[in-house]
DNA sequence: TAGTATCGAAACGTCTTCGTTCCGATATTC
DNA sequence: GAATATCGGAACGAAGACGTTTCGATACTA
């Protein structure tokens, strides 16, 4: 029934794969557009072009479809290595903005049940934000190597930072969390945190 | 039938205000538990200890339910005067998680339903966010007179920062947005921007 | 060719929620 | 006291979503 481990195929007709890459740019659509509230499993399928049959062929309920709707896309633009903090910056989060404009808006529609439900919870951190800030720790630590920025500098909290502002760029003021802003982000806020010495005071 | 306009009362048994207090905390209460989705109008009316006739009564659907109850304890703490940056942002910030915690994880909560929903997200920046970002303006314009940030400073974007970092601190990371949370962006962000000048440059 | 599992589409029963309506009791105006 | 509008509680019908099943057609294995 199950074909992914790779040995010999099944007799019948093979899963299209296509079902399960429409069912998951519908699922983020959908989130984008009306929130998790009214998401409905005939509204996924319709969006999809799929039976519903289809869907719930491959996962049980719901909440695994949009599960599996975050693993989508799930390679994250890699680190850059530009050189400066500031490069790292404007290349990870402009690419970020650029790439992963829908991605973005679902999983901010997905926030509040991410709150509500542990295991969206658990995949919304692991899956979606966890690499994101991951991939920013990296920029940041490169820029302690560098001498960007003091060692006593609290990256977690950094790291964390842009990825603040942008999920909740739209919901405080209806702006778009575009290439114009991450470049306030980074001039404005980033950079100079770092020029002072950053997070530091060696407090912590 | 309404008795709103302080007029002359109309016959019949008057309305208990208990009710919308109560149908107002039950919604903020459910909405931090149990989310936007599972929230519903017996539920609402059950916790609350209240007829669903009664609710039905003040308001007609569950939108118009949540709008009222995002403008319960609609004052924010007021923004204090102690001297210095640092200080207004510790009291302010202080008294925001103390005191509103459950208001914080209710509209954290509902930020999803705010990207779907225009009059949802209207009310929310209007009622919730709004506030408190005017109170954070006028601590930073106050910096600003005092010296204590240059001119130049972007204070809608400092504004909204800690606003940001405490309505995704649950989500991102698990954790509270306690008093500890606040020393460390207070401590680690804001008061080092502006030491150094802080979103200065003069380029904007 | 026979058998099997998928495909999209549609129909189905069940359950939940919505919003309304009734009930007896209570509080207020006339 | 009579009339009225609220109270909490319960029941109701309508609508929608869930998850299943069936259908004929298609694609693959044996």
């Amino acid at each position: 029934m199950d074909d992914t481990t790779s040995g010999r195929r099944t007799a019948g007709r093979p899963r299209d794969p296509r079902v399960d890459d429409a069912v998951a740019a519908a699922t983020l659509e959908l989130l984008a557009e009306e929130g998790f509230a009214s998401l409905t499993v005939e509204h996924i399928a319709a969006r999809a072009g799929v039976g519903k049959a289809g869907v719930y062929r491959r996962w049980p309920d719901k909440e695994a479809i949009v599960l599996a709707a975050l693993s989508l896309g799930g390679e994250r633009p890699a680190a850059p290595d530009t050189g400066s903090l500031r490069g790292d910056l404007t290349t990870y989060l402009t690419a970020l903005v650029r790439f992963r404009a829908l991605h973005l808006d679902a999983v901010a529609a997905l926030s509040g049940e991410a709150l509500a439900s542990e295991r969206i919870g658990d995949a919304f951190r692991e899956r979606v934000a966890g690499p994101v800030i991951e991939g920013l720790r990296g920029i940041f630590a490169r820029a302690v190597e560098r001498g960007e920025l003091p060692p006593s500098a609290d990256v977690a909290l950094l790291a964390s930072l842009p990825v603040a502002m942008l999920f909740t760029r739209r919901l405080l003021s209806g702006g778009h969390p575009d290439e114009a802003f991450v470049g306030r982000l980074v001039d404005e806020l980033l950079v100079p945190l770092a020029a002072t010495g950053g997070t530091a005071g060696g407090s912590r």
